[in-house]
DNA sequence: GTCAATTCACATGAAAGAGACCACGGTCTAGTG
DNA sequence: CTAGACCGTGGTCTCTTTCATGTGAATTGACGA
């Protein structure tokens, strides 16, 4: 009975063109990170004296998105914590938080919540006054001797939304802990967020710094290939796959996150379209494959009125062929569509931060020009590929009608 | 022709309000012994 | 007497409005050659 299902497994299984997927999936840590020895080497120096219960330098990593900063130092942090384990001692908490994750811990109340909550505490998701927040934060922190270490992923996306007050307070914090003391991590994409916070927080925060270059080509083709022998079956990519992968992927500031979903999205065509072998069509595709959820991901997502100031946008680079639209334009339009599918009409000023927004998720390319004695405007270009526009203008009009 | 002042149509900032959500503490109600 | 239902208060968070201020160059108009 067994033998027979193990059979029809076996076959479905060859037949396959993944192995094991989820070593290409973003949360699949590997055992080992290669040509990232100088960077897991830095991390584990600095962080290193937490073994010994010594106070750690608070450390910040910088580096592009998919250059493994996460990787590494949760990697680090791991080792150091099994460590620790190993030697029954129990006087060291790592607590990783991602700021950038909506709704989890994107403010400063929400931080310091998601905080508590991996240290075993508990706090409601909202409703506290911040400063009992904090009043429970250094409660559960200082009941015993104790190093904390508090890894703060995203970390610039958070300062952007609060503010770096936040951060100081942070710092300060020590000052005010009888017993324990806390190390401050932080992990950022971007290289220039340092300059523009304050000098105290800058000083204090940035005793140490670690930068992770991107990955060139030729390490990106090293990572996958060692990644694609365990997660794909034999035979089913070659050379040339995983050299075109790391190509684009390096063009794009060496994200090995975006290479890794090349590789799988691309196995994924192969998969579904029956063939045995991945080939460079395979890649192409999967490329745009990716561009393309992205961006229908990003608009399905978007709040009602962002998507009718989108229409509106749409619309209006349809009809008129113009090259340039400006604010003004959309605005009419924007009035036009709301008073014919029954919605609320915004203020012109909320309509220009939405366009803002847009701008920022690269939706639209917006440039501020100014055209004389006509004023001032943003130059808007809709950014979205011709294969996106069709099934965007579906969603929107779906969900704009009702 | 030249130059500064004007002016347009917004951009950009700051502050504050509305409404949803939630915790906490007090009060009320109904069930129990 | 007590557990649970129900309220009011005060807090956060997001989206939005209101009020204020800023801005870059085409246009205007005064001026001098």
């Amino acid at each position: 009975m067994g033998s027979k299902l193990d059979k029809i497994f076996d076959s479905v299984m060859k037949n396959s063109v993944f192995r094991n997927k989820s070593i290409l999936q973003i949360n699949y840590r590997p055992d080992e990170i290669l040509h990232r020895d100088e960077q897991v080497e830095g991390v584990a120096s600095i962080l290193a004296p937490a073994l010994r219960g010594d106070r750690v330098s608070n450390l910040f990593v910088f580096g592009k998105t998919g250059t493994g900063k996460t990787l590494c130092v949760q990697y680090v942090t791991n080792e150091i914590s099994k460590r620790v384990a190993d030697s029954g001692e129990n006087n060291l908490k790592v607590v990783y938080v991602n700021c950038k994750l909506k709704k989890v811990a994107d403010t400063e109340y929400r931080i310091l919540a998601e905080i508590i909550n991996n240290l075993g505490g508990s706090v409601p998701a909202t409703g506290l006054p911040t400063d009992a927040v904090y009043n429970k934060f250094i409660e559960i922190v200082d009941n015993k001797k104790q190093t904390v270490l508090i890894i703060l992923d995203e970390i610039d996306q958070a300062v952007k939304k609060i503010s770096d007050s936040f951060l100081y307070t942070l710092t300060r914090l020590n000052s005010e802990l009888k017993n324990a003391q806390i190390s401050i991590v932080g992990i950022s994409n971007s290289l220039t967020f340092m300059d523009g916070l304050d000098p105290r927080v800058r000083s204090s925060l940035g005793e140490e710094e670690l930068v992770f270059p991107p990955y060139n080509a030729l390490q990106l083709q090293d990572i996958l290939k060692k990644r694609s022998i365990e997660a794909f079956n034999e035979g089913i990519v070659d050379e040339g796959v995983i050299a075109k992968c790391a190509a684009f992927a390096a063009r794009e500031h060496g994200d090995a996150r975006r290479a890794l979903d090349l590789l799988r999205v691309a196995g994924e065509l192969a998969e579904r379209a029956g063939e045995s072998k991945m080939t460079l069509k395979h890649i192409d595709e999967a490329n745009k494959k990716i561009e393309r959820d992205k961006m229908l991901d990003i608009i399905d997502s978007e709040p009602k009125q962002f998507q009718l100031v989108l229409l509106a946008i749409m619309g209006l680079t349809e009809d008129k062929n113009f090259d340039k639209i400006f604010t003004g334009d959309i605005y009419n339009r924007y009035q036009e569509i709301c008073e014919k599918s029954k919605n609320e009409v915004l203020t012109q000023r909320r309509v220009s931060d939405i366009l803002a927004e847009f701008d920022m998720l690269g939706i639209i390319n917006a440039k501020v020009v100014s055209k004389g004695r006509q004023g001032r405007t943003r130059e808007i270009r809709l950014m979205l590929p011709d294969n996106v526009k069709d099934k965007a203008k579906e969603i929107l009009s779906n969900s704009v009608s009702i």
